[in-house]
DNA sequence: CCTGCACAGTAACAAGTGTTACAGAGCTCA
DNA sequence: TGAGCTCTGTAACACTTGTTACTGTGCAGG
């Protein structure tokens, strides 16, 4: 755990930090899918991220979903911070993107670090800082993009999150992240492998150009 | 500056804080409609909002905007709080809505007292906690509801704001709000008048059902 | 009082997106 | 190999929103 800890984040906490999250916080792995986080939860404790990727959904009273953005290593969830400072529910659902490997800090000790360490402070507050402003990016793409530009940034994302040029998703997965239906990805989809820029095969996609 | 100042955050702040604040704020008046930051400003100070309202807003590379939400008494700015933490250009504009009393702290101070006050953290943490919430309202609204709803929402918060059932806005600046066209609002806001919901006149708009 | 202007109402149309329906292609497993 | 399933492609249509154009009304200033 120590060794993983001090590769994401070595170069932020210092060494006594390192120590109390060695301490206190435990290691878990989460396959790729699976639930982390449900709305309405009651979060107890702070993920920070060491492996994989995540993506937090919001979903409104129909149950339909919309993707809000994705997480990497070395981040940790704004929205959780939210739940565990205000003792609130989960406004949002996180879901593994990939294999992903966490530690869960439990959140009595976060009042106590924010007071006693700087870097703890600083990265808190870098991680609302990150958050605000990928809720601003998705904000500007729901409010100014159309569902062909929307599509796209989604697809940019997803290559660039998974480090893959492929992505493993079915037309009904990329319409429920962008809360749309099937058939109007699978028809710009279609478009965008007319205009040479993804090829498109059963369960997947190839990023070429976008 | 004190008394309002105690009266605004007395309930929060503890005293030496409050000290400190008068000590090295400094107070200002911005009449209704004013932009208070623009844009890619650089932010050297905070603003704690003693009085009044504001509308804070996003736009595009094409110069179309957005209302994200409105901070009233007691609120802070956590885009500005970002900025001055991160050191980077305002991603967003504010406007008075209303005559508006603020202290803008310097920036300088936000890390000591961070460190120095307890008060002053959470005062901070709530207010991304409350910004995030409005981020994700306005988010909810733009993925999930029509444009009628949307302008109910708005119509709704635009009364509570200034509290007063007279909305005094055109049509047209409700549309760039929204960002829609003038044809839509009017098309809109006819259709609420039918259903009497509000009553329209030149200039000015009563909320009667919302 | 008249002129000019901002504001509001409305119609007709265009564009984008969402819905329904159906067909075919590919995979899995008996 | 064939049945059953999921996934994709496509057409036809409905609905919401955006655009253009024109009209009338109320207000301000000369």
């Amino acid at each position: 755990m120590r060794s993983e800890l001090e590769e994401a984040y070595g170069f932020l906490f210092e060494k006594e930090l390192i120590d109390e999250i060695v301490e206190t916080g435990t290691l878990k792995h989460i396959p790729a899918g699976e639930k982390i986080i449900e709305i309405g939860d009651y979060v107890t404790s702070m993920p920070l991220l060491i492996k994989g990727a995540i993506k937090i959904l919001r979903e409104d009273n129909d149950g339909d979903e919309l993707l809000l953005y994705f997480l990497e290593r070395g981040d940790t969830c704004a929205m959780t911070l939210n739940c565990c400072l205000g003792q609130t529910k989960s406004e949002i659902r996180a879901v593994a993107e990939r294999d992903t490997t966490l530690i869960m800090v439990p959140i009595s000790k976060m009042e106590e670090w924010t007071g006693k360490y700087k870097s703890w402070r600083n990265f808190v507050f870098e991680s609302y800082h990150s958050r605000l402003s990928e809720m601003l990016d998705t904000i500007d793409a729901l409010a100014f993009l159309n569902m062909d530009q929307r599509l796209m940034r989604y697809l940019r994302d997803k290559a660039k999150i998974n480090h893959d040029e492929i992505i493993q998703s079915t037309h009904q997965q990329i319409a429920y992240d962008l809360h749309t239906s099937r058939v109007v990805i699978s028809r710009l989809l279609k478009k965008l492998e007319l205009d040479g820029r993804i090829s498109l095969q059963r369960n997947h996609i190839k990023v070429i150009d976008l």
